[in-house]
DNA sequence: CTGAAAGCGCTTACAG
DNA sequence: CTGAAAGCGCTTACAG
């Protein structure tokens, strides 16, 4: 390992101490009030020897550390890892650097990840916080770290947050559905207390007030078993002819369950979607869904907290989605 | 803020030197030779007082950070996400936190995020490097920064690496196709001269030299066009019974062209795909591929880099990966 | 067995 | 306009 030259080595080069140096070097001139000749030349040698700025000692001085922890639910999940990658990209804007954990929708581990993440000190929060994980978020509040929750938030928590419209964005697009003449709707949620959830659910019953339409909630632990029973009772008792579902994984395990059992769609059922995925352009028809902005959701985020890092103010923004109705067109 | 307590508030309230907290609380004691009822009182006051040790602090005096920076291609396609969720769930077992950046595929982008995480001070590195990035993969050797490479390597390069058994299992793949009855294939591969690249050629033309076949190599930057043009070619001129793609990215883009344009696998073509996606879940028919054993890969990265941060001494780790002929059944 | 002290590389109030 | 000095919170060789 090369040895790294410090403040301390330009300062003993050109006969000034390490202050000098500091103020020049930091961008502090008019700060220390150095004269023009000596902050050129302690630019020049630092340029000269290759200064690299140590930022643990940075750190420990001034309390900051330039980093930020992103929890998301699973970062494997395409959904999440897009919200990471464009939080990525624009905290680096920033000169922040991003730290990300899973939480599983586990709030256990969620407590975990941030317990980690404050030891590692860092200056501000992005979560997308699972069910029943308020008191970690306030936790975090109480003290006094800033924080932006994404795609998700608790209505009786005072945070700063970025999320879609959801409840309308969910009326209008079942309200296409109605539009196209289907008359039997069936609606599939996870069992959550989660904001976003109650506002999609309320956003489909709103749409449906006139027609027949079925509610189901599934558990998220144990979604595999209960989604296929679910989707069995919806095509035989019920005996809908679409059904919604409320989040990205479950559209992808619905339409993954649907194509398995031969199901056509939209032929003997269709389908309305929520988030765009991939495997929407494996359908010969296109599926409906509506379309969350990832990026300006994930950059937003990243805007929000790094406002709030310098000032002291809470920031909600709810941004609008866009509704779907055909296939992306390829080549 | 909370104020937080250090060792110094121990140390005062106990009336012993920093040093001796510092000692039992880091876990050398028997280095300190600290007496037992002390060590018992330190450690008492230390969780009465909820004392959590200053990471910055010691990173600044030891010079390590315990931070891993992990880069690949994309963290928003699937298959790197995985890998990122693989690395972070493994490097947290060791106490080591990760951070994750993506190149696209460019020099100038990797070189760029290595410089951001050197200035970072990690301690190593997990890179899934793109063509043409070999010195900046020198450069980090040359730092004496420890550095394990991913999925991809430079069989030029002297570094550890963890990659999968790329040329074996083409070629495994590929006679298994011939097995099927097919006799006239088609290869579509990057135009790179990455070894992981190099050795699935390889492979496929050791499994073909008895059978008429062709290689088609594409460009990254402009995959869309030249992908759709020589499905065009292999189609309407090759008139190939079976397309192997290369990689996962291809594999994606591959099957979601020949769907939109109608063409039925495996009636009319079949195709053999490098890597799972979740879309062959979408087919009727297995679509078979090459399945990399991600989460294992990613593990022994952690193992390797963990193990070449405190002994100085390469390892190179080939793994099989295992041929999927079937779909994966759902509930 | 225990403590005083130096030092990691910065920043910044303070004194000249 | 410039410098000496303290201090962020640790670790660790050294002296007793």
């Amino acid at each position: 390992m090369v040895k790294k030259v410090s403040l301390k080595d330009i300062a003993l080069k050109i006969g000034v101490s390490t202050a000098l140096v500091s103020y020049v070097l930091s961008g502090n001139e008019e700060k220390g009030r150095v004269g023009k000749e000596t902050a050129e030349k302690i630019r020049q040698v630092a340029k000269e020897l290759n200064y690299q700025p140590n930022h643990i000692a940075k750190s420990l001085k001034t309390g900051k550390t330039n980093t930020i922890g992103l929890i998301v639910a699973d970062i494997s999940n395409p959904f999440f890892a897009s919200i990471a990658r464009a939080v990525e990209d624009e905290s680096g804007k920033y000169g922040l650097t991003t730290i990300i954990g899973s939480s599983d929708e586990s709030p256990e581990k969620l407590k975990n990840l941030v317990e980690v993440f404050i030891k590692r000190q860092v200056d501000g929060f992005i979560i997308s916080p699972p069910d029943h994980s308020e008191e970690t978020i306030e936790y975090i509040i109480s003290l006094g770290i800033p924080i932006c929750l994404i795609d998700r938030h608790f209505d009786h928590v005072k945070s700063s947050y970025v999320v879609t419209d959801n409840k309308e964005s969910m009326q209008k697009a079942v309200s296409h559905l109605l539009g196209m003449g289907y008359k039997n709707l069936a609606f599939i949620a996870y069992n959550s207390t989660l904001q976003h959830m109650k506002d999609r659910e309320q956003g489909f019953l709103d749409a449906t007030s006139e027609i027949y339409s079925q509610v189901y909630k599934i558990n998220f632990s144990k979604q595999h078993d209960e989604l296929a029973s679910t989707i069995e009772v919806i095509l035989n008792e019920q005996k809908a002819d679409a059904i919604v579902f409320a989040t990205n994984t479950l559209s992808v395990a619905g339409l993954k369950y649907l194509t398995q059992h031969k199901v056509k769609i939209p032929q003997d059922l269709n389908v309305m979607c929520f988030d765009f995925s991939e495997v929407y352009d494996f359908f010969y028809h296109p599926i409906i869904h509506v379309k969350q902005p990832i990026e300006q959701l994930a950059k937003e985020s990243v805007t929000i907290l790094f406002n709030q890092m310098k000032e002291e103010h809470l920031q909600q923004l709810v941004l609008n989605s866009e509704l779907i109705t055909k296939t992306r067109v390829m080549v």
